[in-house]
DNA sequence: CATCTTACGAGACGGTCCGGTTCGTCTCTA
DNA sequence: TAGAGACGAACCGGACCGTCTCGTAAGATG
């Protein structure tokens, strides 16, 4: 889906691309972010845009990508209740600023648009969820937590309140907030 | 923001109006959704839908209140565990079927539109909100939670799972499932 | 170093789609 | 019976998409 070979593709172009699509999206929801105001934002022709995505979303996706690549490892230090309260933090703070609004003009994008929602099932949801599941099932053969809860249950558990807040906006997003609610969970899943 | 008095309002549109919108998110979305298809899917003039409701949103959000009116009162039979198994399957039911298709739209429509999400918030989320932390309440009066955790906290864990799934798309929503969820939360929560 | 290749920025184009208004008709009220 | 106003239909203007065509400049090739 981005035909040319990328030997000469220009660097400086690819990255203002990607900052300019995050601060459209910012500025304007998915609803108001355009091919052509990507472009103009970025200095850049249209036909860069189409040269290397195959739609806005594609582009969309890649630029929430590139400022979430490196969180994805899972600690382990042998306390799950303080790995699991490390990493929502992260979470928590990442989707309490801009990158929060991104994720959710994303995800709204992706509900008139199956192939979107299930990219970012697969490049987002997926790796991170795996990786928190089997913390949790080694945290569960330690006898740290019930064994006789599906670890991806436990993941749904612990993460839904930070979406939760996310989407319906009731209540803003804090990381305090959001460790008290995990340690609700914890009380319930303790072996 | 709906000016003319009513009057002389035709009921035929009107409910023509709400029926059609309903249909046309199912099939094509929020992103899909346009004040032409509606007019012409219920057999009537654009003039007709801007006369009374002042955006497209507010039509939707109209059209989902009228398929959920009813289900607002929270059963109080002395168990709080029955009480919320019972809830909470008849909205896994909802957003299982087509009413979750379009309150995910109305959801993805509110990113990018400050006002839809306030109505959404104040006319569907906080009145159920409230009569569950109301029953929430009482239960912890009995003596069947802990009393340490604000009402409203439970009704977001309790609920969470349902709109991480709903959103997310990870997993179907299935009744059978969001009740083993609810039972972990509990399990955590009694006195 | 000279040449060739190809992405680049800029912008024009046909086309589609949709929001908002205008128009003439018809119905209901007074 | 007269008039107000809601109705269905049709029209207009603007926005954006996706493609294309330039002249230019940067990188690849030998």
């Amino acid at each position: 889906m981005t035909p040319p070979e990328p030997r000469r593709r220009s660097a400086s172009a690819h990255l203002a691309i990607l900052e300019a699509t995050w601060e459209e999206v910012v500025e304007k929801g998915y609803a108001g972010l355009t091919v052509e105001g990507i472009a103009a934002r970025a200095g850049v022709g249209k036909q860069t845009v189409y040269r290397w995505w195959p739609s806005k979303a594609a582009v969309l996706l890649e630029a929430l990508n590139a400022r979430t690549a490196q969180t994805s490892d899972f600690p382990d230090t042998g306390d799950i209740a303080a790995d699991l309260a490390g990493q929502i933090t992260g979470v928590a703070e990442f989707l309490a600023s801009d990158g929060g609004v991104v994720f959710k003009a994303l995800l709204a994008g992706a509900q008139s648009d199956p192939e979107l929602a299930e990219d970012i099932r697969r490049q987002v949801i997926e790796p991170r969820t795996q990786a928190c599941a089997d913390r949790l099932a080694k945290a569960q053969a330690a006898g740290e937590l019930r064994a006789d809860v599906d670890p991806v249950d436990i993941v749904e558990l612990v993460y839904a309140p930070l979406y939760y807040r996310l989407i319906l906006g009731t209540r803003p997003i804090s990381a305090p907030d959001m460790r008290h609610q995990l340690d609700r969970v914890l009380a319930g899943l303790r072996a």
